[in-house]
DNA sequence: GCACTCCGTTTGCAATTGCTAGCACTCGGA
DNA sequence: TCCGAGTGCTAGCAATTGCAAACGGAGTGC
């Protein structure tokens, strides 16, 4: 991939802010930044923080994630590819929390797998075409969790899953 | 208060780091820079730019995105979930494991959530169980597991959280 | 020609980043 | 006891960011 060079992110502002046709000095006083740095931003003389992109993608209109991508400060926003990548990235989650999860999403995979070697031996039907395979319930899963997580069990479930 | 103080940024990275069990100066190194740089980024001291924060990102193994939106430096426009997009895209999995995980990351975030409005500072809401500062390790998942998948409890996770 | 306004750029300078070297402290072993 | 390895922190410095002031050029009106 090509290595994302400090003059992209110049090029990128100065393209996009000459496609808003507004002038350099109209940016820099939306975007709260000394004209001579926008300048010697955009000609890739100086290498912008954070914090001054983050105004600039905001006088700009453009996203900041946009602006992080070409400057390479964000990798080219990796796919989710597997659960456990996702689950390593959060970092909402704890290094413990992380832990349980991986656990049990390994397990589950091993499981899975297990099933799969028997299918193959045993002919036996796969789970899902009937649920009369019903292993227990979750339930198992968050009493347990009960003493870990503040969890809501099955009682009052109106902490719906969307946010924002 | 809501907002994205400086020194939450330092206080965050601290908290991961010291959950992910490993020690300032290998943390410096994982993620190139130096330790006492390090130090003062985590004291507030410092305003590192975003090169440095990505690379800190990468050393803790989580997303630069959530570190960026930690610092301030992106809306806090969180998109959904990407564990949870990852386990409904992981075809391995019955529908009944996908809830299941579902179920107990979304406690887990909950969890996090009520941690971080009762105060920042401390994480210990509940269950004091001594000189031992481990919480209940993952066995106990994993032990209610037993019923549910075949699991290699005393196996350990072979994903090891230190790279060469 | 002259004055005025806008454009982007160059020139120094204060403030900040991010580093190396070194300090103080703790723990375990000879 | 001292020694070595580990932890985090302080001091001082080179390099860089980001700014205010000033510059040359183009367009407009008198």
């Amino acid at each position: 991939m090509a290595l994302p060079k400090v003059g992209s992110i110049g090029e990128y502002i100065r393209d996009q802010r000459q496609q808003a046709k507004i002038s350099l000095r109209q940016l820099a006083a939306a975007a709260g930044v000394s004209n001579p740095y926008l300048s010697q931003i955009e000609r890739g003389l100086r290498k912008p923080s954070a914090e001054i992109l983050n105004q600039i993608a905001k006088g700009l209109r453009i996203s900041s994630q946009a602006l992080y991508v070409q400057a390479g400060l964000i990798e080219d926003r990796e796919p989710p590819s597997d659960v456990i990548t996702a689950i390593r990235a959060d970092a909402h989650l704890s290094e413990r929390q992380r832990q349980v999860l991986i656990d049990i999403y390994e397990s589950f995979r091993k499981e899975s797998q297990a099933e799969d070697e028997q299918t193959s031996q045993n002919a036996r039907p796969r789970h899902d075409s009937g649920p009369d395979d019903e292993p227990p319930l979750p339930e198992e899963f968050l009493a347990a969790l009960e003493p870990y997580a503040a969890t809501s069990r099955n009682g009052d479930v109106t902490q719906e899953t969307k946010e924002g």
